[in-house]
DNA sequence: ACCGATTTGTTCGTATGTATA
DNA sequence: ATATACATACGAACAAATCGG
């Protein structure tokens, strides 16, 4: 199987074996690798010349290593575009993915101060916040809160439930178009209650979009705060 | 000091203690607050009580909670622009910020095929790889490599240890102005190495952008890596 | 809320072969 | 030939996260 003390590396000899093993599909996509141990069982080497392979594959970008579960297959990574002209589901299906959108909590609620500013409106006025989750080939990518202010959307809440799609919901006010100011991106941990809808590990960092969506005469119509699920999602900044 | 069983609960008296201190000053930017044990003496409260009130501080974005070493006032976040022309001293001057760049390495190598790729040419061609430290106001806020075609530039390493700045080593080569052509985003959790240079706990996510910078006729001549540490730097997406 | 089994992450120490000055 | 540095490999122990009962 392996060949000791002949040039190669036994790290690099497990590295080019589980390579192989990885790409020949032996192991698909998102599956997970036997544990450190066993594989060391398996090549009769320490765990550490194991560990060694196994990160160099990380590196590779062809595994994901996770604390206290074991080492998985990378599934092909969605990219996230943001531009001017943002719309989630228009953004997967570009990719032959299919969509999904759970609506979680739509209630109407009072801006704090970095809403208000966000909005341009005065603290305590009226928002409507309407959280939910994405998903694409029915894994949970992203988890994502947004605000719109009550002044100009009176009963959006019913509205949304009927529509299930901002650009639908803002378009039955008689917003046709609107277009992203600005977006900030910024990476965290997660919080518990957002590793749980995000349906990963606390200790997977997430990545967080605050962004102003402006209606065409520049009036903010919807801030959004947007958690995505690091492991699974890329953002890409089109000019 | 704190009034008991009068309407308030204790940890939001004490929410609004801890917050006017760090507002008016008493305790600076980076500067560490007591430990949750000695707080708890002090207020003569239990440490559950304290720990409610540093969670929402940290909600308010007003300190940053590290396991193990204790909560600190957080520092003015960086903003990082990403736009068409992105230029990391510019960036920082704008805000009034002293810029630092630190050269930590730059030699001549083959390319990999992730940077063939990405520099439009074959895998194994040379590169000059330069690898550097980005600072702002003497704090560590990036660490970055970037990839030039040899092709295009011969002899650059002496020119760069000489003019020490992307921008003016290209000028020095005829390429008068560039432009980004695509940005990718990503959060991950730093390598050890990666951590040490950012000064930043490994339990920290970094920011990691990915682009590609090409000339006044498409070509591209530069492939960058660039890692923020994501405590003090966001990125801000322009159109 | 807690426990135990499993798994990865980290840090010691030790030993060996290889390349370099 | 000797010394030094470096990469490789093994062993043991413990820390930290996960998961099921």
């Amino acid at each position: 199987m392996l060949t000791r003390g002949k040039g190669v590396a036994l790290w690099r000899q497990i590295h080019e074996k589980l390579k192989s093993a990885i790409s020949s599909g032996r192991f698909g996509p998102g599956e997970r690798l036997p544990s450190e141990s066993s594989l060391s069982k398996e090549f009769g080497v320490n765990r550490h010349t194991i560990r060694r392979a196994l990160s160099v594959l990380e590196g590779d970008g062809l595994i994901r290593v996770e604390r206290g579960r074991g080492s998985f297959v990378r599934e092909p990574v969605i990219h996230y575009p943001v531009s001017r002209r943002t719309r989630f589901s228009e953004n997967l299906s570009r990719q032959r993915r299919t969509p999904g959108n759970i609506l979680l909590q739509a209630v109407d609620t009072e801006a704090d101060p970095q809403v208000a500013e966000a909005l341009g409106i005065e603290p305590g006025e009226v928002v409507t916040r309407i959280t939910s989750a994405g998903e694409a080939d029915g894994r949970r990518i992203s988890y994502s809160t947004a605000f719109f202010p009550r002044s100009l959307f009176p009963g959006m809440v019913r509205v949304y439930r009927e529509m299930q799609s901002v650009t639908r919901t803002l378009e039955h006010f008689g917003v046709a178009d609107y277009s992203r100011k600005r977006t900030r991106i910024i990476a965290r941990m997660p919080s518990a209650e957002e590793a749980r809808e995000l349906r990963q590990p606390k200790s997977r960092p997430v990545l967080v979009t605050e962004s102003v969506n402006v209606d065409e005469s520049g009036v903010p119509v919807e801030f959004g705060v947007c958690l995505f699920a690091s492991d699974w999602v890329q953002i890409l900044v089109e000019p």
